[in-house]
RNA sequence: UCCUCGGUAGCUCAAUGGUAGAGCAUCCGGCUGUUAACCGGAGGGUUGCAGGUUCGAGUCCUGCCCGAGGAG
């Protein structure tokens, strides 16, 4: 196993199938990650992930950083072992941070960011340094570089500036010492403007990285604009190296974004539907809050033999729901 | 039998005599590198019943019904 060695197996158009390999094996893309904030995949254990077919999940720096701290971790050997998941895992640098939890930074300079934490207040000052060595005390399999994520509605100075910094921080969290065997990716900004997104692509790809990030979109920009920006994208990414596109989960998206190239991606939307109500189908999304499901003794899909549609009904799972059941989760 | 307290939305409760509200529940919607078992919106009332006082009563007065507690 060489961490970091990247093979592409097949092609059919711009779409690719790969093999990545990491210091916890290898993954074969595209591949869906899980996301596990908080060290865990919401309501779903290590090896029922196993079971569902994820091969690599994600954690987050900024709120492992807070809770329960990196130090700890590493204290109790590392993020694997803490959580239990011997497979591969990436971690978010907290750069999303910046654009979710925008309400609580109060200040966003060249140097980094300054926030107050969501968990008790207390001022912490966020920099590609710091977030290069909370991961590498995490010791994830592939840490994220430190970016600015901007909001749909971005102004274009806003945009260039975050893009500069980007590349910026980019350089500086190239700089840090990773985790043995530990993958390092960068991360493209640039909204949905094709000569931002060039831009940052030349400088996040002269740094030098073992994977690119295309950041900053799916947060609720127009559905065209986004793949134009991903075709484009990754069109300027290079063609040896896995791409990921940060935070696309809806099943027409990932067959969109994997036709346009891109290898990895993750979503909190499969785990976000599944413990409200949610559940996706071949014929859509069913929202099984709705009454009409009440007295429906269907499974989500008829014929299908996973655990959920195998064993219970939609009007069992809606009353989980409806009742805060803990196992409707 | 008497005394006290109470009866307001499906539930638990608000409302100096001046447009009857909230939380939960119900119904519907939203969610894309998780502050998310979360967030938003809507529907829902002869204020126990019958009278009275008042410009105006959920609120004050009388009677009745129902409930809780106390006394005997």
């Amino acid at each position: 196993m060489t961490p970091g060695r990247f093979e592409v197996v097949a092609r059919d158009g711009a779409a690719r199938a790969g093999v990545l390999e990491t210091a916890h094996g290898a993954v074969e893309t595209p591949v869906f990650m899980p996301v596990g904030t908080k060290a865990s995949v919401k309501a779903v254990l290590p090896g029922e992930l196993s079971a569902l077919g994820a091969t690599i999940v994600l954690g987050n720096t900024y709120h492992l950083y807070f809770r329960p701290g990196a130090e700890l971790i590493g204290e109790l050997g590392g993020l694997h072992r803490f959580m239990a998941w011997d497979g591969p895992i990436l971690t978010d640098s907290g750069g999303f941070q910046v654009f979710s939890l925008r309400h609580t930074a109060d200040r966003v300079d060249d140097e980094g960011v300054t926030f107050q934490s969501v968990y008790d207040g207390s001022r912490h000052r966020f920099t590609p340094e710091l977030a290069m060595a909370v991961q590498r005390e995490l010791g994830s399999d592939i840490a994220m570089a430190f970016d600015e994520c901007t909001r749909a509605d971005v102004t274009p100075e806003q945009l260039e500036q975050a893009v500069r910094r980007t590349s910026l921080w980019a350089q500086r969290s190239r700089a840090a010492e990773p985790a043995p065997g530990q993958l390092v990716f960068g991360i493209v900004q640039g909204a949905t403007d094709m000569r931002m997104r060039e831009r940052s692509a030349g400088e996040i790809i002269a740094t030098g990285f073992d994977g690119y990030a295309i950041g900053g979109l799916s947060v609720g920009e127009e559905r065209g604009a986004m793949l134009a920006t991903v075709a484009a994208t990754t069109a300027m990414l290079p063609d040896d190296r896995p791409r990921y596109f940060m935070g696309i989960g809806d099943p027409e998206g990932l067959l969109d974004v994997i036709e346009r190239g891109v290898d990895m991606f993750d979503c909190v939307l499969p785990t976000r539907f599944g413990r409200t109500g949610v559940a996706l189908t071949a014929d859509g999304r069913i929202n099984l809050r709705n009454a009409r499901y009440s007295r429906d003794p269907l499974p989500l899909v008829e014929g299908c033999r996973c655990p959920a549609c195998g064993d219970f009904s939609r009007a069992y799972i809606r009353h989980l729901v409806m009742q805060d059941e803990i196992v409707g989760l």
